[in-house]
DNA sequence: TAGTCGTGGGC
DNA sequence: TGCCCAAGACT
C-alpha cells in the first residue's frame, strides 16, 4: 500500500504532538518510571491489560492494588487463579485476567520470568494482541511499533479524513498502515501515548476540542469541517433483554455460592446460582428449574430478596433474587465449575460479578 | 469473520 | 432513561 504521507508532513506532526504530549499526563501510576527511568516491562503488560476496552479513571485504584499484590511476573505466575479474579473483581472482560495469569506463568517457565522483548514471543502469549503488542514494544522496549486502539482509529480517521467504516477489514489495514509510518524511530513510545492522549483529553469522540489540539492545522477532517461525524462505524444492533432469575440457598448462617464455569461468560467468578428464564416461565419455576440442572437440587423458592437489572454488551438482563432452601437432594457441580456454603462474614473471599454484589448489599441492608 | 466478552461514565 | 463509548482479544 502507498502512503500519502511526506516525510516532512510526518516530522511535523510527530514534533507537534510529542511537544504537546510531553506534559500531559504524566501522574497516570503506569507511566511512573523505576530510578534507572525506564518503565517495567511487567508493569505497562498489566496496564495495557487492563486498559483494554476500560477507562484510565476506572483501571486506577485496580493497577495500583494487582501490583501491590503481584508485584512481579513470578507473583503473579505462582497465584492461584481465584487470588488473580479476586484482584479483577469488577473490572469486567474477566478472560483478561485469566490470559495474563496463563501468560505469566509461560513467561516463567519459558523466559525465566523476564517479559521478552521480542515480537514473536510476546505475540504467542494469551491476551496480547496486535494493539498490546505495539504498545508493549514501544513503550517498554522503545521499539518502533505501531498501536491501533480505539482513540487511534479516531484520530487517524479525523486527520486524515477517512469517511469509510473504520471497522471494515481494508479500512483497518489502511489505519494499522497509517499508524505505522508515522511511529518515530527516536520516541516511539512517547509518540504513540501522546497519540492516545490526544484522542482521550482533546480528539474525543463527542464534540472534539479542536481549538485545544496541537495538530489541528494538520488535520483534514477539521479543514473540512467533517471531524464531529468521524469516524464512521457500523449501526449497532438493539440488544435484547432477559430476566433472570438467582437464588439465595440457606442452611442455618450459610448460603450456597456456584462458580460459573471457566469457558463461558464469566468464567471463573462465583455467584448466587440461577440463570436465564424461558419464555412464559414463571421466576420461581425457573429458578427451580436452575437449580435442578446446575446443581442435582430441589429448591422451595420464598420471598424476594432484590430485583437488580444491568446492560451487558449484547444484552440487558433484569435479575431476581429470591430467597430459598433445599427441600431435598444434595448438592453436586453439574452445571458449575464449583460451589460452596458460605456466609456474609466470609463471602468476600470470592470474586462476585456487579450484579451478585448488588445480591449481596441487599442482603446486608436487611 | 462476525459474535462474544463487563462495567462505569457521559450525555 | 437509554444509548454511546472505552488503551481489544479470542474464536
Amino acid at each position: 500500500m502507498t502512503l500519502p504521507l511526506n516525510p516532512a508532513w510526518r516530522d511535523e506532526f510527530a514534533a507537534r504532538l510529542l511537544a504537546w504530549g510531553s506534559g500531559q499526563r504524566g501522574h497516570l501510576p503506569w507511566r511512573a518510571a523505576a530510578d534507572d527511568g525506564r518503565r517495567d516491562p511487567y508493569r505497562v503488560w498489566v496496564a495495557e491489560i487492563m486498559l483494554q476496552q476500560t477507562g484510565v479513571t476506572t483501571v486506577g485504584p485496580y493497577y495500583d492494588r494487582f501490583l501491590a499484590r503481584f508485584p512481579t511476573v513470578a507473583t503473579l505466575a505462582a497465584a492461584p487463579l481465584d487470588d488473580v479474579l479476586k484482584a479483577w473483581e469488577g473490572l469486567g472482560y474477566y478472560a483478561r485476567a485469566r490470559h495474563l495469569h496463563r501468560a505469566a506463568q509461560i513467561v516463567v517457565a519459558e523466559h525465566g520470568g523476564r517479559v521478552p522483548s521480542d515480537a514473536h514471543a510476546l505475540a504467542r502469549l494469551p491476551g496480547i494482541g496486535r494493539y498490546t503488542l505495539g504498545a508493549i514494544l514501544s513503550i517498554a522496549f522503545g521499539q518502533p511499533a505501531p498501536i491501533l486502539d480505539g482513540n487511534v482509529r479516531r484520530v487517524l480517521a479525523r486527520v486524515f479524513a477517512i469517511t469509510d467504516n473504520v471497522r471494515a477489514p481494508a479500512t483497518e489495514r489502511r489505519l494499522w498502515a497509517l499508524s505505522e509510518a508515522l511511529v518515530p524511530a527516536d520516541a516511539p513510545g512517547a509518540f504513540n501515548e501522546a497519540l492516545m492522549d490526544l484522542g482521550a483529553t482533546i480528539c474525543i469522540a463527542a464534540r472534539p476540542r479542536c481549538l485545544a489540539c496541537p495538530v489541528m492545522s494538520l488535520c483534514q477532517g477539521r479543514a473540512m469541517g467533517i471531524q464531529d461525524a468521524l469516524p464512521t462505524r457500523p449501526p449497532r444492533r438493539q440488544t435484547p433483554h432477559y430476566d433472570v432469575t438467582a437464588g439465595v440457598i440457606w442452611r442455618g448462617d450459610e448460603f450456597l455460592v456456584a462458580q460459573r464455569p471457566l469457558d463461558k461468560m464469566l468464567g471463573g467468578l462465583w455467584e448466587f446460582p440461577g440463570g436465564k428464564c424461558d419464555p412464559g416461565e414463571t421466576l420461581a419455576d425457573c429458578l427451580r428449574r436452575e437449580l435442578r440442572e446446575e446443581l442435582a437440587i430441589e429448591v422451595a423458592v420464598g420471598d424476594a430478596v432484590t430485583v437488580v437489572r444491568h446492560a451487558y454488551t449484547h444484552f440487558r438482563i433484569t435479575l431476581h433474587a429470591f430467597h430459598g432452601r433445599i427441600v431435598s437432594g444434595e448438592p453436586r457441580a453439574v452445571e458449575v465449575a464449583a460451589f460452596a456454603w458460605t456466609t456474609l462474614a466470609d463471602v468476600d473471599r470470592y470474586a462476585m460479578a456487579v450484579t451478585d454484589q448488588r445480591i449481596l448489599a441487599a442482603l446486608r441492608r436487611r
